[in-house]
DNA sequence: CTGAAAGCGCTTACAG
DNA sequence: CTGAAAGCGCTTACAG
């Protein structure tokens, strides 16, 4: 009954409420637990006693006991902070929020930038500070996963890993079919030589969207033509500079499918300064959705990816696995925007 | 020395450490608290068992007693999910989480936009879950703030709030200091009729930076005009509206100081779409500096709101008031970024 | 259905 | 400087 703290209120605790109810601890924790084997009378006072005194569970001691911290993490490991400038990233990470919140799991940030960072944070999951972990990373070759796999962590990754193999649950909108779409719809546009700015082609997207590019031109009897690809890495210079090149390359391109909106932002500005129309000299096509698909001028004609629900496919796979599921893949279908662009 | 999960490796406990060190817990316990009161010799043993074991201190037992959860909390309680699309939030919640990771604090992001969802995460924090909360809401009215200063839960706030005499720690720019800077800008390229694009005015920010455009104006001996301010709320649209609206009132403004970078990509579409060469006809200025700026075109002029230091700032009041010391305010200076639009 | 009791892993006066 | 011991608030077999 000490006050070590004498400016904060000492909590009311299970015992509080156990005097209140007129009952043992352990049948205020079996009501806490869902109220099995529990009788109505029991609960209902347990219950009244709880608001009386307003009662919250110190989770520090229940974890204590159960060895589960009730918590999931948000792991960002971007060497390049590039996915965090992202605006699909706030939808994303809004959206592993909620629908944690609604099981009423807290949700921790964190960000594992240089190998350090990794280390540290690794260590810190390992040690079973959060139960789950939702992983953000776009690059290959990261160690993280499996570290965490090593000390079973249930981890689920927001986009195919480049290993797909390695039986790390994911969560991935459908590269290859949304390329296809895009590309679809460029030839229903009549356009005939349609280019095309890859992304970076040691990332499972940047490849698969290639692919589907590629799957489309072969189904249209159109010849493979590597002058019609550029590769970029994301960025909006990337698209910029790819798009001049293919311009020089095929002057006669009366189509390009930018593989993210923001390399797209870059592809119309090369476009402009070279004096096409945009979308009657050649008509664009980008791949997100992305806030920079509207904010474009003309606005963007795109791939939408669900990012809503996949943060929530995320959340379901993560605690279907800390409840002891396998590991499980989610492949989630992409939609086509039509704006002006194209 | 049960397995109730047989997956999960038992992870060392401070006791694996003592027997290891040849000391007693209470040792470790000293060494892992700053190695007061320890020899030298002990300490070493301690240290090397601690690498041995691969020992990381199970913080829910530490909380339990301290009292504290070594956590904080980053609440965002937005009606309107807007802030949370802006680019700013992005820099803003990656500053705080990387300066608390320095300290070793873990950030729990919340999100209350609801009443309900308030009331739900009031009560969770006010429980003690966390040992403080930066708290993000540029509305008016929100009574979230209040109830944890009743809970005596240290809160440091994100720009200014709307009741000054609150008491409420908080860290913004200098909103009108901003303002200032801008308009004297434009009066320095040479323009006399400067119109002006407010925030809402229920808002510190809003009123703060109209408060500094009528200071250069008066300053500058130019007659104060009504017929020149319109009023948005920070919405690309609004700036638009706001924007045809003082074409209307004033075709003569050969200037215009838009309060936000996402209105000024309003205003420059309506003052483009009105046949108006920037900045040849129109000089516009913005206030954020956001990615915003950066992507419109022509490139825009604009304030930049220094969030990297005021989410270091944050973090530094935030953790000084949890180790005890009075709530503070800090106001941080802006700058001009001249690009093409002014 | 329910109470008494042990114990989760740690910190902290208290003696020595 | 250091060990033994109490206790933080909860959960969970174990009896009854």
């Amino acid at each position: 009954m000490t006050m070590s703290n004498p400016v904060r209120r000492r909590r009311p605790t299970i015992h509080d409420v156990a005097r209140v109810a007129g009952v043992s601890r352990g049948t205020v924790s079996r009501v806490l637990q869902g109220g099995h084997h529990v009788s109505p009378a029991a609960a209902e006072a347990v219950n009244s006693a709880i608001r009386q005194t307003g009662y919250e569970v110190n989770r520090h001691a229940r974890s204590l006991i159960t060895g589960r911290s009730g918590s999931a993490a948000f792991l960002l490991t971007e060497p390049q902070e590039k996915f965090f400038e992202d605006p699909n990233f706030n939808v994303l990470l809004r959206g592993c929020t909620q629908a944690l919140a609604a099981h009423d799991i807290p949700l921790l940030l964190m960000i594992a930038g240089s190998r350090d960072e990794q280390r540290r944070i690794t260590r810190y999951i390992s040690a079973g500070h959060v139960d789950g972990v939702l992983l953000v990373s776009s690059h290959t070759g990261n160690p993280v996963a499996a570290q965490l796999a090593r000390a079973d962590i249930p981890v689920v990754a927001c986009g195919k890993p480049m290993a797909p193999a390695s039986g790390l649950a994911h969560v991935a909108a459908d590269d290859r079919d949304g390329a296809q779409r895009m590309v679809r719809h460029l030839l229903s546009l009549g356009r005939r030589r349609i280019a095309t700015v890859t992304g970076p082609l040691d990332t499972p997207g940047g490849v698969d969207r290639l692919a589907g590019y590629r799957d489309v031109l072969t189904e249209a009897g159109l010849p493979p033509d590597d002058t019609l690809i550029a590769t970029g890495d994301y960025s909006r210079d990337s698209g910029a500079t790819a798009t001049r090149e293919l311009l020089t390359r095929r002057p006669d391109l009366d189509a390009l499918f930018v593989a993210s909106d923001l390399m797209a932002h870059g592809a119309l500005a090369a476009l402009e300064q070279a004096g096409r129309r945009i979308p009657e000299d050649v008509a664009v096509g980008g791949f997100d959705d992305s806030t920079a698909a509207l904010a474009a001028r003309p606005a963007l004609t795109t791939i939408r990816q669900p990012w809503d629900r996949i943060s929530h496919e995320m959340v379901r796979v993560l605690l279907a696995q800390i409840g002891g599921e396998a590991t499980s893949a989610v492949i989630l279908p992409t939609e086509l925007i039509t704006r002006e662009s194209a």
